[in-house]
DNA sequence: ACAAAAGTGTTGTAAATACACCCATGC
DNA sequence: GCATGGGTGTATTTACAACACTTTTGT
């Protein structure tokens, strides 16, 4: 698998903040860099003959094994001195010791994509320029390369943002989950601790849950329910929003 | 004034939506092209020490004569197929008649911008390869070139969510107002009639207008109170949103 | 039997909606 | 004086927030 530069449009990046939902956590999808070791989000570049999304789709299936991720993208990353290069990999680049990393010495305009998957079906893979791919905690992760952190940051708020008018869920849950479950990934996002009961009323109002009959068992305490996303209505919500803000 | 295309970034270009609101209607600021004489949205393209922001902002003064202009980028366009020219440029770029046009002979991905201006200080001016800037109302304007149309209802979209956590109309509107005419602006965003009563309270309620002292005469009819946007309040507003949707 | 989590219900307050009435202005 | 638009007010419904009690489960 050979890195082809001529293949992509110059100028072009992307970075994609993959999101996964795990022991009630929310994680990111990270790469540890080569000669830096630094860690970086997900990102590529964009073939003569693809659309960004395209493009977004090609590199996290490459990242993550998956087909069909829900992704997004969300904000433009233009600032000049963005893509000031890290003086280990600079060394590299200048010594000519690898031709392919030459491609990176001039300046991207990114374009930042979140994706949502499910984190129990990932296999995260490295790519050229990584040597390690890994899922880190929101809370817990190091500093980011160039502008990353800024990055991620931006697509928390985004996400933030569209909560108040989009389900969510469907993408980074399991089939079947719980309502406390279900809560868990809102107050993780939105950082804050909500009412178990007004939470409940509120997303059942929405109609984008089937309750079903089970129950999750095994666990401490008494037994919830498991629920599961009426795709129809959840993906009507999608299109055409929820009501007003949590 | 002329065309150096190596000051640019390649494959990126941007677009924008340039929203004026006159005789209460929400109007786009529109180029009429040479050679194949269609209109298109005002857009351009991004120097090399720029960011699209500081591009748009350059590019914007230019076509309407004013400076800090707001504007926001809403969504990258980059379909293969989008840049496809229309065949009487094709023609001309071929028969190497007009050299700056070969610049546009490339793929380029799209940054779409939208950006709220004072109808009555904007001077529109044609940029190198239109003839002709222009005011259209939305509802009026005819086709427009490649995919601008699609972008421009996007922008729509775009402003139509963003009503329901951001406040609008200090970038469009005169220093002073009437509610009847703050109205017929968030009307004609959302296509719907509100009611006149429970709006004037609605929007009271978020803090953000002062009321003046003085009518608005002169027009049939009871005159109206003028109300200011009280910027304090505003600004905040705009960083931290409203509340529910309308 | 107890602690901790989950199911279910109530109640007060605030916001959204749907109206009605009176007042100014130009014709 | 009357049509039209504008200012102001109220009653009803709906949504939100805060809070209590009961039930189930593992230890």
């Amino acid at each position: 698998m050979s890195f082809k530069t001529d293949n992509y449009l110059e100028s072009v990046s992307l970075d994609c903040v993959v999101f996964g939902f795990h022991d009630n956590q929310l994680k990111v999808l990270l790469l540890s860099m080569k000669y830096s070791h630094e860690w970086a989000l997900p990102g590529g570049f964009v073939c003569k003959d693809e659309s960004v999304e395209q493009a977004a789709t090609r590199v996290l299936k490459e990242r993550t094994g998956l087909d069909n991720i829900f992704l997004k993208q969300f904000k433009v990353f233009s600032d000049p001195e963005r893509s000031v290069l890290n003086p280990a990999v600079k060394d590299v680049v200048e010594s000519g010791e690898n031709t392919s990393l030459e491609w990176f010495n001039q300046r991207f305009i990114s374009i930042g994509f979140y994706a949502f998957v499910d984190f129990t079906k990932v296999v995260p893979k490295p790519d050229n320029f990584s040597d390690n791919a890994e899922w880190k905690s929101i809370g817990e992760k190091e500093a980011l390369m160039m502008d990353h952190d800024f990055i991620l940051q931006e697509a928390l708020n985004t996400l933030r943002e569209q909560l108040n008018y989009q389900p969510i869920g469907y993408n980074l849950l399991p089939d079947k989950f719980t309502m406390p479950e279900l809560q868990k990934l809102y107050e993780t996002i939105l950082d804050k601790k909500l009412d178990r009961r007004n939470f409940q009323r509120r997303i059942l109002s929405f109609n984008i849950l089937n309750k079903l009959e089970e129950r999750k068992t095994g666990g401490a305490h008494k037994s919830p329910f498991l629920y599961e996303f009426n795709l129809v209505n959840y993906k009507n919500a999608l299109k055409n929003g929820l009501t007003g803000g949590w």
